[in-house]
Parts: C-alpha cells; structure tokens; sequence
DNA sequence: GAGCACTGC
C-alpha cells in the first residue's frame, strides 16, 4: 500500500487514484502519509462528493489543506470540543443531502453548533477555493457575523479575515482571492445581489437564523430559489432554530416533494414552565411580584424579566429595587441582596456591560447569596445571551412595529409575542443549568391566542426601499414575485406610488436612471432623492450630512435630572427654520470643535450618534463620488438654509402638513390626519407649511423632525403631487389655492383648463425646468 | 409637553 504521486500534483483535485488522506491517517508511519504531490491534503477529492470520514481525516490530520502549514496544538484542542456538538455526530447525514440536492434546510435548536459547523462541512466538500468561489453564511446582526467568523477561523486555523472572513457595513475583512468562507449580514448579501444577481462568486450560499424572518432574509430566500433555476452549480442551504421546518420545505421545494430536512438535537437544559390561573390585568404589576417571588422562595439563580420599552424597564428597575430592599430587612436570614440592571439597545454600552456582572455575594460570611436581576428588552430574546440565567419571567409582549400603508404611518405598539417568541425566552433560562420560566398568561391564552410564529418583518413594514431594491435586481412583477409570505398589495402599491412620484420609476413602471442611482444608496427613497438633487441647490455637504444625522438615533441627550440645561444647550444649536436645520448646524459645530467628545458631553449630545454619523456620511460621500455628483455648498449664506429647505422638499413633498385651526394643529397633505408637532421639534413659531421627516403615533399622532417650507416650493418643485385638481375640499386645498393665484395673478378657478399634463415626475428640480424649457424652446 | 422594540444597507 504505497501513495501514488500524479504528475500533475496540485492541481488533480477529482483524479481517482490520487493520494487518499484516509490511509494517510489510518497508517501514518507509511509513506501514505506524506504524500509528493504538494503537500495536499485535499488532493483526490472529488467536490460535493467528500465523504464524512474524508472529511474528518484531513480535519485530523497534521498539515491545513488551507494554508499547507503544520495544524497547531490548539487546533487540535479545539477540534476535540468540536466533535462533541451534535450536529458533528450527523456529519455524513449532512453530506448525503448536500451531495444529492440544491437546497436544504437544516433545523437545529440552540448549542447544536450548526452555525460554527455546517458551513465548514461544506468547504471540505465544495472546496469553493479550487474554482475560485466562496461560501457564503449570512447572519441578521453585524456581531454574530463578525463574531461567528472570528470563531471559525480559530478552528480552522488560519487569520480571520484569509481564509475565513466576514463583511458587514461599514467593514470588510476578507481578501479577494484568499477568502472562501465568508459570513456576512443577510443585507449586505442583497446589496451584493444589486450588482450580481445571479451571486456568481459564490458556490453556496447558507441563510442562517432564517426564523427570524428578516426583510433581507426573505427576499434572499425568494432571489435564491429563482437563481437555483438557473444556476445548477449553486447549492442553498437554509438553516432554522424553530419547529416550522416544513414551511421553509414547502417553499423551497413543493407542496407535494418538500425539501429535504436535516434535523439536528440541541444541547440545552430542561426549561420547567409554570403558566398563571388567571389572566393578569396588569402585566408590568404581576411581572415586579413574580420577580420579588423568586428572588422570595427560589433557589439561587439569576433572572431575566422581558418588558417592552425603556420607560417600562427603568421604572420596573426602581421598584424591583426598593422592594427588594424591604424584602431583605424582613428576612434577613433568607432573603439575600438583589441586583437589578436594565437593558436595552439605546442604553450606553457601558451601562449595558453590567448584565455580565456576577451577582452579589451574601451580606454577611453566612448570610443567604445575593442575585441579579436583568430587565430586558427583547435584545435578550436573540441578540445578547447572559449567562448565568435560571429564572425567565415572561409577561408575554413585546413592542413592534407596524406599517399601515392606508395612511403610510409606521408605528410602534405593544402586542402579544408568538409561540416561537415566547419558546425561545423560556430557553434563556436553560442555557447554564435546569431552569424554570414563568408565564404571566395562562396556558390556555398560550395554546390558543398566541401566534405561532412572529409575524415576518416583510408584512409589517412599509415597502418602498425594498421594492426599490427588488426593481434594481430585475424582478419586473413585484405583486407575483415568489413571496414565502406576500405583503399586502396596497403596501407595494403606496411603495410603487412614492417611487414613482420620486421619479424612481417612470409611468410604465420601469426603472429609471435615477431610480438606479437612488438604489445603490443605503438610504430611504426619499433621502435618496433629494441627496441625488442637491448639487442643483449648491447644498450637497449639507444633504450629506442631514442624511447621515437622520440615518443614527436621536443625538438630543435630555438626562432626567438635567432636563432644562439640556435644553437651553439645545436651543443654543438650534436653527429656526427648523429641526433638520439644526441637525446639520449641530454636525458642523461637531467638526468645528474637532470632533470633540468633552465638547459633544458639555452640549448634551450623544457622542456615539455622532460618530456614527460620521462613519454613515463617509460612506455616503464616496457613493457620491463614485456617481459623480458633485460635493458643494453655497457661499451666499443667506441662502444657505432656505437651499436646504428646498433640496428637502424635492425628497419629502409627500410627507407635508399644513396647520389648521388656532390649536397648532396640523393636517397632513393629501391623507388629512391630524397631527401635532412632536414636543421634542426645536421650531420657534408655527409656520402654515412644514415638512416632517417621521409621522409618530405614541399618546397621539405627532410629527417629528420638521422643518418650514414654503408653498411656492412645493407648488414649483413637487407640482405633480400638489396639482390643486388632486386635493379634496378644505382648508389645504383654498391655500393651494390661494398661493398659485398669488404666483399666477389669476384667482384659482377649478374649472380652468388643464395646460396639459405635467411630467409624472413629482419633484421638479431647476435642471428638468430647465430641459422642459429647452423643449419647448425647439 | 413626549420618547428609540430590534435589526440591516
């Protein structure tokens, strides 16, 4: 028994007799194990035919087939830990499937090891490197794609961001030509998918957490089933944590020949749930004492209490804590300290790190044991794990969003969770030890009135970025397109309606040159728009950086006890015109005290935000350039602000409101709701016409972010959208009108006769008045 | 006179 060398060496991957690294491992004495032909360890295999013993050997071996460099101690220390993950116990299942099928959908509960795993499983079967393509694994949150890859390049060995790598916004650690393992945000996968649709650099793609039903992962999945029709060569994986495999298998093969499913155990602890009699009237009330009964009569063991918002958390926290208190003076001998933390995503990270802290010791050498209690968000259902939790209290809601597209508001409202939500919160509590989870509804509420899954993000979000983005990868019928769950298809048609309007579609539908650029921008149709149109106005920095301010949190920092000097310090930056105004004011002071963290801290503004907004507009700016769209600002400052306004209003003319009556009320163009402005809006008056960047609906409905314009701007620049012909009787509409007789020295007649219909473009810049002129001047 | 559930490009 002897290896063979062939005289083609390393490149005769799929040559049957070539050197077998099994013998080489099963007799490492003879000279099958060190084989002529190039070291390589992967030399013979056939790609999509690898076996698991294959596999395994050349992963037990001594040399990396990767790098060709002798394996390290620590890679073989890992790869003992690795084996004892289920999901390496079924590894030859795995393959069966990946080498007979295109796609696959793989469920496997928490610690099953399916992210680490599966896609290294496939490298040593696809060998994407030997034809010059990757493996793709893609993730809903930035961390777990930079974390996981960092994870798997230690247990393969090699430096994270060669072999292994992963790319997010904003940050790319791969190296063209080296990396073939890549993990990846499920939106940077799509927004590669705008410039290659049929994704040609990659031989498999995996969507993981594919339960959570993301908007990017949902299209990925309906792209991919389509780029599977024409692609042979590209395999799918999709992987899951929930029981609702067959879904994903129905979708992806068919109603009657489902795709194949591997089905792989978790690794967890027993969750004993407990359910209330009643229905609790008051959950946040029955939450506080369910909390205080554990921490009362429970052994030793860390809780975890899910509430919807910052408010509710913090005002929880202060009561838990008082109570607790009591709680430890009246029994000193068994009740010992608590420690209650809050947690939530616009907490300070540093605020945030104190969920790891241990909890308390006794009080005294043998007094009882102290415990910490996390009020959580649902960031504590999927994003952060804590360890150490034993106790999960789970009133069972959770705030969402929701898109009603009748009258185009998003809003936030608390709402019962699903099954699947409510099944993966009582898990937090398994992940050290056996623990127990107490549901604040009954078991009856649960088996009938919940939901089973969450509803998917696609069916509760307003649609115009994503059908833009759909339009830019091809997909010519968006009602028809190959939906897991179709939205509403009023939704596509408000989304439809607004990108036309924006002149991102032109009247047949089709994509414009426009809509294409206004596509490769990470940003809301809107501020697309009126960025792409900024050079007209001389005010493109300026755009630049308002939409930068408006793509990171609110950087108006108002600490409790510190409410007033926050907001004289506010006032100070403030800009009459209004809040957009102030944003890019606030930016430009930023820079003028050179970015300055003590300068931002001293003037109550949140210096994370600000970074961001640094990194968004840096972004923004090279897209910019890469269109060639020109970088200016004006040098008549006083018309500095007001070419703002305009430029505003070439993107947002359809989110405008014009007040009504004598209580500062306002009404919104075209769809007449009542609104007011925000109690957070920096204006110092009440201008007749203001443009509002968000419509909120919390106590009532309120606008926020907004700024004044001008009627002669919108008739002049968004002249389509404020066609009087358009408008229902009503205040708005007599203003309209009242405006263009002013403009035109004409009183307004309804009956007048059109001049003919005007472009379908909604936002008039100079430059298309101007080619309109040249038109008619021929 | 009130609020950023959570992600992502």
């Amino acid at each position: 028994m002897s290896a063979k060398s062939t005289a083609t060496g390393a490149n005769a991957v799929g040559t049957d007799d070539a050197y077998n690294p099994y013998l080489a491992h099963r007799y490492p004495n003879s000279q099958a194990a060190k084989p002529v032909n190039g070291n390589d360890p992967l030399h013979g295999l056939i790609p999509r035919r690898v076996t698991a013993t294959q596999a395994v050997n050349i992963m037990d071996g001594e040399i990396n087939p990767f790098t060709k460099k002798p394996l390290s101690p620590n890679y073989k220390k890992i790869l003992e830990g690795r084996k004892k993950l289920p999901v390496f116990a079924q590894i030859q299942d795995f393959y069966d499937l990946y080498s007979k099928n295109q796609i696959i959908v793989m469920i496997g509960e928490t610690g099953s090891g399916k992210t680490t795993q599966i896609p290294q499983f496939c490298v040593y079967s696809d060998l994407p490197h030997t034809k010059g393509k990757m493996i793709a694994c893609t993730q809903p949150r930035r961390v777990a794609a930079m974390s996981v890859a960092q994870r798997v390049a230690a247990e393969m060995d090699v430096e994270l961001g060669k072999q292994v790598g992963y790319t997010i916004r904003f940050e790319d650690m791969t190296e063209a030509g080296t990396t073939f393992l890549k993990y990846m945000t499920d939106g940077m996968l799509l927004r590669e998918a705008m410039n290659d649709p049929t994704l040609s650099r990659y031989s498999t793609v995996i969507l993981d957490e594919a339960h959570e039903r993301t908007l990017a992962t949902d299209i990925l999945m309906g792209l991919l089933k389509e780029i599977a029709r024409n692609r042979a060569d590209l395999k799918i994986i999709v992987m899951s944590a929930t029981l609702d495999a067959l879904k994903f298998q129905k979708y992806f093969g068919s109603p009657e020949k489902p795709a194949p499913l591997l089905k792989v155990p978790g690794r967890t602890f027993a969750v004993e749930t407990f359910y209330t009699q009643e229905p609790e009237p008051d959950y946040v009330e029955a939450a506080i004492r369910t909390a205080l009964m554990i921490h009362h009569a429970e052994e030793p063991g860390d809780i975890l209490l899910f509430l919807t918002g910052e408010e509710e958390i913090e005002d929880a926290c202060r009561r838990i804590r008082a109570e607790a208190e009591d709680l430890e003076r009246q029994h000193p001998d068994t009740v010992g300290p608590l420690n209650c933390v809050p947690l939530y995503a616009s907490l300070p990270p540093r605020e945030q790190q104190k969920i790891f802290q241990q909890a308390p010791g006794p009080k005294t050498p043998d007094g009882p044991p102290g415990r910490k209690c996390v009020v959580s968000t649902n960031i504590a259902e999927t994003s952060l794990t804590i360890d150490g939790i034993v106790y999960v209290v789970d009133p069972g809601f959770v705030k969402s969003k929701i898109y009603n597209p009748r009258i185009r508001v998003e809003s936030l409202l608390v709402a019962p969770i699903s099954k699947a939500s409510a099944q993966q919160r009582a898990g937090r509590a398994g992940r050290t030890r056996p623990g127990k989870c107490f549901r604040l509804y009954t078991e009856k509420d649960f088996m009938k009135e919940l939901e089973e899954q969450t509803y998917p993000e696609i069916l509760r979000s307003n649609l115009a970025n994503t059908v833009l983005e759909l339009m830019k990868l091809g997909v010519k019928d968006l009602v028809h397109f190959d939906y897991m769950d179709a939205p509403a298809p009023e939704t596509i048609m408000r989304a439809l309606e607004l990108l036309n309007y924006l002149a991102a579609l032109d009247d047949e539908g089709n994509l414009t040159e426009m809509g294409r650029i206004m596509a490769e921008f990470p940003l809301d149709p809107q501020m697309s728009k009126m960025l792409i149109i900024s050079p007209e106005f001389k005010c493109s920095n300026e755009m630049l950086t308002l939409s930068a301010m408006l793509s990171v949190p609110n950087v108006w920092l108002r600490p409790n006890n510190q409410r007033k000097e926050a907001d004289i310090a506010k006032a100070a930056l403030a800009v009459p015109g209004g809040d957009h105004l102030s944003l890019v004011n606030v930016y430009n002071n930023y820079i003028e005290n050179k970015y300055d963290s003590q300068w931002a801290w001293n003037n109550f503004l949140a210096v994370r935000a600000l970074q961001q907004a640094e990194n968004v507009r840096n972004q923004v700016q090279r897209l910019m350039e890469r269109f060639d769209l020109d970088l200016v600002s004006t040098s008549d400052e006083r018309k500095f602000w007001q070419n703002i306004q305009k430029a505003l209003v070439c993107g947002y003319f359809m989110q405008v409101a014009h007040k009504e009556g004598e209580k500062n009320n306002y009404l919104t163009v075209k769809d007449n709701q009542v609104v007011a402005l925000h109690p957070s809006c920096g204006l110092d008056a009440t201008p007749e016409w203001v443009l509002f960047n968000e419509f909120v609906l919390t106590t009532r409905p309120f606008i926020r972010t907004v700024t004044e314009v001008k009627v002669d701007w919108l008739l002049e620049y968004a002249g389509e959208y404020f066609d009087i012909k358009t408008f229902v009787d009503g205040e708005t509409k007599r203003a309209l009108q009242r405006a263009v007789a002013k403009k035109t020295g004409v009183p307004y007649l309804e009956t007048r006769p059109s001049t003919g219909k005007r472009s379908r473009d909604g936002s008039e810049t100079p430059s298309e008045a101007r080619r309109k002129k040249d038109r008619k001047g021929k």
